[in-house]
DNA sequence: CTGTTAGCGCCTTCAG
DNA sequence: CTGAAGGCGCTAACAG
C-alpha cells in the first residue's frame, strides 16, 4: 500500500504539501501541484480514509437501525435516508434487529465509537440504554419513543400519529356500521404497537363498544403472521365483520387468509391496514389504510440527522399527521 | 472524550494493560483487571473504533452496491447479506445506484480506502474500472458480469443463469402454443438485460419464430415502467398473446396494465416474470416466473466475501441454475 | 505478567 | 508558499 509519504518522496515535496493538494486546503504552486499529481498517478496512490477519519475525528458514516430491511416499509425508509445522506457524501450502514432486544443492543454497541450519527426505530431499547452505548452521538428516533425522561438534548425525533391513526381507522369502520371489530396487533410491548392498540381501544370506547378479547391477535409484522392471525379471527364465533391490522404487511396476509377461507373482502369482512406501503394500492381489493409515508419519514429523519452532524444544537421533533386512505377493502357490514 | 490513556492513568496501569483487558488479548491479573474495569466504568470510557481500525489496518465493514435497495429483490438480498456478515460482526453499507454509471463510480470511489470488501451488482462499470478505484479489496459480483478480461484474481462471482432462465420462460410460452410473444426488457446495455434478451431471442429462434421488433419494449425495472410497457404492447396490432417480463417487478406492473385494459390474465394474455420475488406468489393470478432466489444469492455472495476477507486466495464462482415456476399467469392462447 | 515505545496514515499548526 | 514535527487513539512488539 502506497502512502502519502511515498507520494511526497516521489514528488520531492513534504507530506504536508501532498495533503494540501489532495484536500485543496491551501495554495500550492502549480509546479509542485503538478509533480504531486503525477506522483499520485504513477504510484496509484489512494488515500486511506480511516487515517483521515481518525485525524479529523469524524467519519462520513451514519447507521440506520430498523426491524427488517427486507420489509417494504423499511426498505423505502432506507432508500429515502440514503438519498439525502448521499447529498452530503455520507454512507449509511443498515442493521436489521428483527425487533430483538439483544440485537438492538448489540448494534448500538458495535456502532458506537465510529459512526457519526444514528437513525433508529427501537422496539425495546430505552433512551437511557441508547445513550449509554452511543454517548453523545446524534440520534434521531423514527417512530414512537415512549421513555421521555432523561437528557434528550442530543436526540431528535420524527414520527407519525400512531394512536390517532389507529383511532381513525377504527372510527372509519364504526362509521360504516361495524360493531364487531377485530385487531391484529403487532409485537406487544413495543412503542408503536402500544400506541396503535391504544387508538383501537379509544375508538371503541368512544363509540361505547366493548372490546372482545378474543378478537385481539398479537403477531409479528409479517405477512405470514398476518395470514395466521386472520385465519384465527375468522374462526371466532361469531367472526368479526371488520379487522384492523397493525400494519399493511399484516393486512396483506389477512387479505390472503380471507381469500383462502372463501371470505369476500369487503363483502364478508372489511380490512384496514396501516402505513400505506406501495403494495397497498395493488392488492385486490386495494387496501384501505392509514398513511404514514415512509419516504417522507425517512427523508425527514435523515435531514434532521445531517443538520445535527453539521452542528445544530437544539433538539427537534417532527410529527406527521396520519390520514385515512379509503380504498376498496372496507364497506358496510352485510345486511346494513 | 475519554481515551485509553485516561483510563490507564485512573487505574494506575499502562495503556497496554488497558488494551489487553479490553481485547482480552493477554492474561491480566484479576486485581489490575478489576481496577481497569472500574476506571472504564467511572470514566464512561468508550473505545474509539476508528483508531483501532487504523491500527489493525482493517475495519469490520463491507459495502453492498445495488441498483435500488427499495426494490424488493435487492432488499431481500441486502437482508441475506446482513444476516451472514452479522455472524462475523461486520457491518454493511448499502448503496443504491439506480443503475447510473456516475453513481456506480462515485460509490466505488467513496468506499475505496476503508471498506474491507464489496458486493456489487454493476450495470455499467467494468472490472477494470472497479479495480482502478478499489485496488485490491475483495469484490464479489452478484449477477452477470460481462467483461471477462484482466486480472480477476481478487474477484468472486455469484450469479444465476439469466440467459437460460429467459429461454426457459419463453420456451414455456411456446410450449403452451404462443407464437406472438412480447418482451418487456430492462434497461438496455446492462449485463443482466442483455443475457435475458439473448435468452428470449434464442428461444424464438430455436422454435423457428421471427422476432417482431414492435413487441420489444425497453423500460426500467420498476412497476410503473412495466405498467406502461405492457399498456403499449397491448395496443399493438395484433397484440401479443403472451409477454415475458425481464423481472417480476415489471411483471407486477404488466399485470396491472392488463387488468386496467380489461384483459384477462392468462385468458387474453399470458405473463411470465423473472426472479420469483415474494410478491409473485401473492399476485392475482399468481405469477409464473423464473426462480433466481435473492436470499440464496445474497447469502452466497456474503459468505464468499467473508471467506475472502479471512484469507482465501483463489477466486471462486458459483452459478445457480434458474428454474421455471409455473403458477397461474400463463395458459395456452385463446382458441388453442 | 506489565510497561515502554514505536508505529498505523493522515492532518495541521507553526516556524522558515 | 513549503516543510518539519506533533498528534489523533489504539495496537503490538519488545524489554523488564
Amino acid at each position: 500500500m502506497t502512502t502519502m509519504r511515498d507520494v511526497a518522496e516521489r514528488a520531492g515535496v513534504s507530506v504536508a504539501t501532498v495533503s494540501h493538494v489532495i484536500n485543496d486546503t491551501q495554495y500550492v504552486s502549480p509546479e509542485l501541484r503538478e509533480r504531486v499529481l503525477n506522483a499520485i498517478e504513477t504510484l496509484d496512490y489512494r488515500p486511506n480514509k480511516l487515517a483521515r477519519a481518525l485525524s479529523k475525528k469524524a467519519i462520513p458514516l451514519v447507521a440506520l437501525i430498523v426491524p427488517d430491511i427486507s420489509n417494504p416499509y423499511w426498505s423505502i425508509v432506507a432508500r429515502a435516508v440514503q438519498d439525502v445522506t448521499d447529498g452530503y457524501r455520507f454512507s449509511v450502514i443498515v442493521c436489521s434487529t428483527d425487533g430483538l432486544f439483544e440485537r438492538e443492543v448489540r448494534f448500538l454497541q458495535s456502532l458506537a465509537g465510529w459512526v457519526s450519527g444514528v437513525i433508529f426505530h427501537p422496539y425495546h431499547v430505552t433512551h437511557e440504554h441508547t445513550n449509554r452505548h452511543l454517548g453523545k452521538v446524534p440520534v434521531v428516533i423514527v417512530g414512537e419513543f415512549l421513555s421521555d425522561e432523561g437528557d434528550l438534548v442530543n436526540w431528535d425525533h420524527v414520527g407519525g400519529d400512531n394512536q390517532g391513526g389507529a383511532r381513525q381507522a377504527v372510527e372509519h369502520l364504526i362509521d360504516l356500521g361495524h360493531r364487531r371489530i377485530g385487531f391484529i396487533q403487532g409485537p406487544a410491548d413495543t412503542p408503536t404497537s402500544e400506541r396503535r392498540l391504544a387508538g383501537f381501544q379509544q375508538a371503541l370506547e368512544l363509540a361505547g363498544l366493548v372490546i372482545d378479547e378474543r378478537l385481539l391477535m398479537v403477531v409479528d409484522y409479517t405477512r405470514e403472521a398476518g395470514r395466521q392471525g386472520m385465519a384465527a379471527l375468522l374462526e371466532a364465533e361469531p367472526p368479526p365483520t371488520a379487522v384492523f391490522c397493525a400494519n399493511d404487511v399484516i393486512a396483506l396476509g389477512a387479505l390472503e387468509a380471507a381469500k383462502e377461507c372463501g371470505c369476500d373482502v369487503p363483502g364478508d369482512v372489511s380490512i384496514v391496514g396501516f402505513d400505506d406501503i406501495d403494495e397497498a394500492v395493488h392488492t385486490s381489493p386495494p387496501l384501505t389504510t392509514i398513511r404514514q409515508p415512509p419516504r417522507r419519514l425517512g427523508k425527514a429523519a435523515a435531514e434532521m440527522l445531517m443538520e445535527r452532524i453539521e452542528g445544530r444544537d437544539e433538539p427537534r421533533r417532527i410529527f406527521y399527521d396520519s390520514s385515512l386512505i379509503v380504498r376498496e377493502s372496507t364497506a358496510p357490514p352485510r345486511g346494513e
